[in-house]
Order: structure tokens, then C-alpha cells, then sequence
DNA sequence: GTTCATTACGGATTCCGTAAGGATG
DNA sequence: CATCCTTACGGAATCCGTAATGAAC
């Protein structure tokens, strides 16, 4: 048996089996995969892949097992050469995030700066997605963080990291007639076309839920997936945009008004979410405690030792969040 | 990074980082271990053994961790094995017992017989050895099930199952003055010299205790691993012996008298030791059940599940230990 | 001087890519 | 006939054992 041929079962199996596929994605040649993953199998004694023909149909029984266990070895193989790399230089490294436009854009700017000026020879990349892609990501080890607040909660392989709470503006040209309410409420709101977070971004949930509370159903003209596209029709006179406060630019969005919203719909939070089995090298305990300062290195460590969601939520339950 | 890689460390580190040693003991040459660790250390950059000259002292911090996921690997590289192994052929296989001569004398011949009935084609050892050895054997994964009624709580990766209580019986020749004695108690007991386990093995504990608990300070003649070597000093009247009940065997003990001293000690339990991380075969579920009907695959599974001490406790607590 | 680890070297094995073959839909 | 896996083959790299070298107690 050898890690190689441990590396190609589990890369065939996340590329629906397909040998090809697989072997184009690790720029090798596909006959060399092929012929690894026979000679392991009749190592083994048994098949992993079920055949039609020559085509691999589905996982047997035992390659589900055998699958799912070397993941978790490689997973343990990458967490040494993590450790090689923090031992060996502890300020050199990549530090990999997948987030959505919303953090991106509005929220990770200043800490990604100042982790950069931190830490000139790590390597950031940011990856870009919807709540569910990212959340793969970093679940599958594509990724070492994800900073999102929707879908994390959904792979069990994922510790989620409350950092911080955040509400909503209402976001209008100037001299809109809601500009003159003295008291902004949900029904003023709903007389105009809206235009907000599609489904399933960025605390779209929470939205539907305060107007259905009210048994209010609101038009809404367009959805986007960032506040950016939002702005834009907004300033076309499209409706009313609904977005993250912290979206709002006072210098560039000058032609906008915000106003506040937060009493309107419930708080969202943003999570970081990392992987429970993952080897967490120093810098990347600096990036999440610049991100959200109550999660120190301690925090955090206390948080990934914990199996149970419950507990995790339990950890988290008597701390005050910030609020953006 | 090679699998041979992570074993070579891995046995280095628990040889006395000693590679002569390991290099006989994996029945290798030494200069193939020495070279595929260089080769290790030097594709991850960092020394994992920290050397004085030539000589291996001992590991470097980094080395510490990695040593420790090298064997975390291997044992999910084993289970790989034994899964492949299940559904090859459920009823072909290994089955590797560590226990002490209490049990495998006196407890355990009936489950060996029917289990060997039961799975003709599986290869039963069996290791004996003090209660330290044998955890430390199953806790290394040297062996599938420690069976012993001491030491296994000093090992945190082993899941314990209690499996019987048990207490213990005074052996006297005939006419021995106890014999005539209408209630037995330490004090009369403590009159005699006394022929009895050494510390540390088959509830030895258990029995200080009692005497300590009256502050009696009986004389011990002699003390012995196995009840056999405590029975052959009775007969030549060294003393009176105090066993395990279930080593008192009334067809080829007839010479000597057992009188029920379970009034007199705390019961003691008997436990199945094994490794919370290891890939559970079919047959040893089947070896346990027999050895412990409550223990059922259930019951065992559930008790792997759990990571903590006290709640694999509690899931025993309500359920009633066959006595012995 | 004994015990140990490292370096050097040569034969056997393994790995991996290209090219050809065969099955499926 | 297009897609996809398997088999065949040859050059390159790796592995592993023996022998020789060198450092430490």
C-alpha cells in the first residue's frame, strides 16, 4: 500500500469516478492511475470500485470505508508536512481563504492588510464562492479557512467560529420618500420594489423571515449576490436596496442614503469555519484573532479539541460578539 | 513521504531511537532505515530526531508531533487492512488476545473452544503477560483485545468494557482449623500466613485494601503471578492461599478446600481492553459477546463512539455484571 | 575497542509515460 | 464513433542489501 495509490481511490472518488477526469486534474497520465489503483485492490483482495465492464460505476461497500479512511490519513500526511512548514519557518507559509463577495469585499480588506504587512512572506490566496462552494472547500481541504455566515453549519467536519454580529441598512438615493420617515418600518418598506441577497447569501434567511413575521410580502424586484450589483440598480431607481450594514461606503456611495435597519430584522453572524482535523499552524491563529480579537489562539484550540456542535455552541454562548 | 517513511520513524521512536535495534526487530538493514529517515527529514526540511554526532538522543519538538500522526496514520493504514480483510472473508482472519494466566487459565478456555468452533479458519494467539504488558501491547496495537482486571485504565486510547465481577476464595488443605470455622472472617484469616498474588496482578489491590480497611497486617508468606504456583505452595502448607474463585477447580483441586471469602473483599471486575481507533473485525465483535453476552455489538460500538472515560462508565452503569 | 549511524555502490524492482487494444452507450 | 478503462512496453528513478567509513562512549 502506498500513499500515492491512497491519494488516487480518494481523488477518483471526488471526481465521480471518473479516471480520466482525475487524472487530468493531478497532471498525470491515466493509465498509471488506473494501474495503481488495480494493483492496490489486488494488494487488498477485494475491488473498491465496482465495475460495469471497464467503466467504474460505484463504490463498493468496502471502498466506502477504505475511501473515508484515506482521507483521513491523507489529511494527516498534509498536517505533517503543516508542521514541517511551521517548524521550519514559522512566518513563511500560504494561508488559503474562501469566502464570499460580502467579506471579501467589505470585511477582510484591513485585516487581510494587516496580516500581509504581518506576515510579508506568507502567501494569501482568496478563493471566491457561494456559502455552500467555500464550505466544500475547506470541509474537502481545498482551502484553510472559510469566513461566511450562511451553510457552514452544514458540514460536520467543520468547527464554526462565531466572529461577529451584523444587521442590515436600507439603502435609497437621496430624497426618497422613506428618507422622510421619522420611524422605518417594515411595512413603509415593503410598499417599494426591493432589491437584496439571492437566497442562501449573505443573511438572505433572516430577511424573508422578518417580513413573513409581519405577514408582509414585499415585491422583490432583483436579487444579486453582492451589495455592489445591488448599489447599482438602486442608483438606477430599480427599488429599495436592502444590504449588510458594513456594505455601505460613506465616501464612494455619497449618492446613496443608509438607513439603519438593525431594529428591523434579527442579527446575522459571521463564522470562520476550519476544519476540525486540521493542523492549525501559528499564523493562521494570528489571522483569525485580527479577524474576530476573542478568538485567541486559546479560544480556538478549546473549540477544535470539543466533538460535539453542542458543546462548541456552549463554548461560544457566554461570549458578547462585535457588532459591525 | 512514503508509508515505509512514517513506519521506520515510528518504530525508531519507540526503540529507544535506536536504529540498529529497529532494523533487527523489522528484520531489515540498518543503513535502509537510516537512509529513507534522512530522505524523510531532509523532503520536509526540519530534523525529526535530533542527534549528538551520529547518535539519534532524541526528538525534536516537531518530531514529537509527527512521530505521533506517523502512528496515527499507520493504525488507519491497518484498519484499511482489515477492512479489505472482512469482506474478503468474514470468517478468515487474526485474532490476537493479551491477557494475564487468570484468564487465560481459567476464564477464557470455554470462549477460545467455541469460538475456534465457531471460526475455524481464524488464527487465534494468544500473548501473556502482566497487566502493564499486555495494555501496552494492545494500546501499540501489537494485539486486538487486552483481557485483564488491572492496569488498562493507564491507557487513553484503550476503551475498557467491563466484562464480569468476580471475588476471591481461601484455599486450605482438608482439615485445615479454618475449614471448621462457622463464619469466616480477616481477622481469623490474618492468624495464618498468607499465599497470594503479587501487587499489581488480578485484583491484588482489592485485597490489601480489605485488610488495610480493619487494620489487620496479616503475614505473606509468598506471593506468586498465577494461582497454580499459589495452589502448589498450599499443598506444601507454606499457607493459606487466597485466589480468584474461579481458579479453584473442584475436579483436580480435590485435595484442597475452597471457602467462599466473598463476604470478606470488594468484587473486582474483569475488562476487555481495546483500541478506541482500531477497525473492529466481525469475529472479535462475536469473541466479546461470548466472553460477555451484555457486551454486544451494539453496546461495543457505542462504547468506541464515545471519547470520554466518564460517559463510556455511565453507559455501563445501569447495566448488571454477570458474576463469576 | 565496541557500538552505532552514515556514505558508497550495484542489482533488482518499481514507477510512469506513450502507444495500442477493447468495451460501452 | 466517441468516451473511457486496461494492457503492453521501455526508460528513469527508487529501493535495499552488502561493504566500507567515521564518530561517540
Amino acid at each position: 500500500m502506498k500513499l500515492q495509490q491512497l491519494h488516487y481511490i480518494w481523488e477518483v472518488a471526488h471526481h465521480d469516478l471518473n479516471v480520466s477526469a482525475t487524472a487530468e486534474s493531478l497532471f498525470t497520465s491515466q493509465p498509471g492511475i488506473s494501474k495503481q489503483i488495480r494493483l492496490l485492490e489486488s494488494e487488498l483482495g477485494i475491488p473498491i470500485f465496482a465495475r460495469n465492464g471497464k467503466q467504474l460505476t460505484e463504490l463498493t461497500p468496502a471502498g466506502e470505508l477504505i475511501v473515508r479512511l484515506a482521507g483521513e490519513i491523507l489529511t494527516k500526511v498534509d498536517n505533517i508536512r503543516r508542521i514541517a512548514e511551521e517548524y521550519r519557518d514559522e512566518k513563511c507559509g500560504t494561508l488559503s481563504i474562501a469566502t464570499t463577495h460580502t467579506q471579501a469585499r467589505y470585511a477582510l480588506p484591513p485585516v487581510v492588510q494587516a496580516f500581509m504587512r504581518q506576515y510579508p512572506r506568507v502567501t494569501l490566496t482568496m478563493h471566491q464562492g457561494t456559502p455552500m462552494q467555500i464550505s466544500e472547500l475547506v470541509s474537502r481541504g481545498g482551502a484553510d479557512l472559510a469566513i461566511a455566515t450562511e451553510a457552514l453549519e452544514l458540514f460536520d467536519n467543520l468547527v464554526m467560529l462565531p466572529c461577529y454580529r451584523w444587521n442590515r441598512c436600507i439603502l435609497v438615493p437621496r430624497d426618497h420618500p422613506l428618507t422622510h420617515e421619522p420611524q422605518l418600518t417594515l411595512q413603509a418598506i415593503s410598499e417599494y420594489p426591493l432589491i437584496t441577497y439571492v437566497f442562501g447569501f449573505t443573511g438572505r434567511s433572516k430577511l424573508d423571515e422578518a417580513f413573513a413575521r409581519e405577514r408582509l410580502q414585499p415585491k422583490v424586484a432583483l436579487t444579486a449576490v453582492d451589495a455592489d450589483v445591488i448599489k447599482t440598480y438602486v442608483r438606477l431607481g430599480l427599488g429599495v436596496g436592502i444590504v449588510a450594514k458594513m456594505a455601505y461606503d460613506p465616501r464612494t456611495d455619497q449618492d446613496l442614503v443608509a438607513l439603519d435597519a438593525s431594529h428591523l430584522f434579527r442579527d446575522s453572524v459571521t463564522k470562520i469555519g476550519l476544519r476540525r482535523d486540521m493542523f492549525v499552524r501559528g499564523f493562521i491563529y494570528d489571522f483569525i484573532a485580527q479577524f474576530a480579537p476573542h478568538l485567541t489562539r486559546e479560544v480556538v484550540e478549546q473549540a477544535l479539541k470539543l466533538r460535539d456542535r453542542h458543546e462548541i455552541d456552549a463554548l461560544f454562548s457566554d461570549i458578547e460578539l462585535p457588532v459591525h
